[in-house]
DNA sequence: TTGCAAAATGATTGCGCAATCATTTAGCCT
DNA sequence: AGGCTAAATGATTGCGCAATCATTTTGCAA
């Protein structure tokens, strides 16, 4: 027994196929008794739509294309699940590319992705290389670029400013009273950059920016190398009395590395994260991080590809950050 | 200007459309500078195959459907990001199925994935409802199953024994000398059930299992539900002076929570937890954890599905699991 | 050279669906 | 009832490719 196609269940409900089509997808464009006899019809004989068929002769799929630059950071993940929780209202899949933080192997990936169109396109950043620009052009495409802000983005943008945010997480740091602040950084991607620079700017504006205080690798980031660099850090700037970390896992390794050379957090020395991953508010002592919308920012992105017309939202979207303070940087 | 087609190629190369098409797909068919010609044509004219109509014809995919518990548990992020590591060697890409928990959402997710017929599908464990078993048998497409072991898996099941690995763990809690040990589980699906026979089966051969032992729930697992868990053990088993723990995040809220509460670990409390997640071995103390080659599986079983004939491979593929003693329990 | 098999290339067809255009039916006014 | 419009339904076509079968070319032995 073959696979039922639209034309089965059309003989089965004794109209054309076309008819069958339409019931599906556009219910309000055929009469209630024909659109029942249709379901009943789809359900006697298991029918599944031909997803190759359908995006071959529509030259559009329902699959939403998100590339991200790592399926195993955290903060990706948390983007995908909301993105999956919007398109599956909207009966849409959703695609994952992983690339690597390499823009030509986001370029690749797009180029593979793009014949059918796609429904919609999700894209960490707005660092891609003219030929992907130029590609998402002539596909037509609509295009959601995440996790930063841009006053030109190629469709919609959503997400926050990173610069902004690290400016945030440093300053309280400066407000504590910390007065020789380090930064931890791995993976030093441009949103890894932004946030340097809002670091450097909220000690510029106190006065207290010391050339020594970054300790950065472009090595992945993990908790081990929060440890590393923390290690790295207080060698060549031994006055550090606190430190602004990229992101949250490298806070964590900084405060195990702490807790192993006997060094007080927050007492003796202030740790503040990025992110406000789980794990931050219950270890101990719990680490203060800025928090940021990351399922909202995939929730939000997946919705606007969701509907026909997007128009009813703003091309730049920023759903800001908030601080949260814990024991980390309360003394 | 539109996509250029296979025949567009053809034009410029001065061959058949189906040279073409054959150049590209078994390269070995064609002669050497037919085959030259042919690539030559495609860098001028940007083509790209497109892939509905390559499956509607050949009525295959080049996409690999994954059906897993849950987006944002690391363990299966990891698992993902080997898979996706071995598909790209073979060109193919990975459909993500988030089913969460749930054998129904697992079924009505492969419904939807199944038509045209994807390269291969990988699922967690080996609760598939009957209907799911049926289709996929239907379909005639390669399936490996992940994450557990059996003696009859669909088509080959790549994983480690769950219960093997908790009593491993468990025991190793009794070798140290803990003498009034308990579980903490959450989201307590089958694997998690078979980890919880395995904590008793050790306990059982030392003589040590005490009813008042386990404390588990069904909700989500976090680092936050870990501290919830260990205060409700600790209060129902007084004299508890180790933990073996469903997975690590529950490991460290049970030790975060030792911090708060005062308890030694490991002097006056053990714990051991499951995965062997980065964090267990940079925390303080260190945590000992059973470690899962949870990539490996993801890797592996993307590579069964790669290659054409399988057969090299065995039905079952036992990946094991090793004991990772840490701080937490070396008093 | 001829003959023949193997290798290389080509022509035709249909996969299952949706876009487009065509036709029928229902609803309503006069 | 006649005439009209809008709503509902149908027929035809082609999307781009790979499977299948057909034809041409090449290599090589006798």
């Amino acid at each position: 027994m073959p696979k039922p196609t639209l034309v089965d269940v059309a003989k089965v409900a004794g109209v054309s196929a076309i008819t069958v089509s339409r019931a599906l997808r556009s219910p309000d464009m055929v009469s209630d008794s024909l659109r029942e006899k249709v379901h009943e019809a789809v359900r006697e004989t298991g029918y599944m739509p031909n997803k190759s068929a359908s995006a071959l002769a529509s030259n559009r799929t329902r699959s939403v294309v998100v590339v991200i630059p790592s399926i195993s950071n955290n903060v990706f993940t948390d983007v995908m699940a909301g993105v999956a929780e919007a398109l599956a209202t909207a009966q849409l899949t959703m695609q994952i590319g992983n690339a690597g933080y390499d823009p030509e192997e986001e370029e690749r990936l797009l180029r593979s992705f793009l014949n059918p169109a796609p429904h919609g396109v999700i894209l960490a950043g707005v660092e891609q290389t003219p030929e992907t620009l130029k590609m998402l052009e002539n596909v037509d495409v609509p295009v959601v670029q995440i996790m930063d802000l841009d006053d030109n983005p190629i469709g919609k943008i959503v997400g926050f400013s990173n610069t902004d945010a690290a400016e945030a997480g440093t300053r309280h740091l400066v407000e504590q009273g910390y007065k020789h602040i380090g930064f931890l950084g791995a993976q030093m991607d441009p949103r890894s950059q932004q946030r340097l620079a809002g670091f450097k700017r909220a000690l510029e504006k106190a006065g207290q920016f010391d050339p020594r205080s970054t300790a950065t690798t472009n090595l992945p980031s993990d908790v081990q190398m929060g440890a590393t660099l923390l290690g790295k850090l207080v060698s060549q700037y031994p006055e550090c009395d606190a430190v602004f970390c990229n992101n949250d896992d490298l806070a964590l390794g900084a405060l195990f590395e702490c807790h192993r050379r006997g060094i007080r957090v927050p007492l003796d020395f202030g740790i503040c994260g990025f992110n406000n991953l789980g794990i931050t508010g219950e270890c101990f002592p719990s680490v203060t991080t800025v928090e940021t919308p990351r399922k909202e920012i995939g929730r939000l992105a997946g919705q606007i590809l969701s509907v026909d017309a997007s128009e009813g939202y703003d091309k730049t979207i920023d759903l800001g950050y908030s601080l949260v303070q814990r024991e980390s940087t309360t003394r």
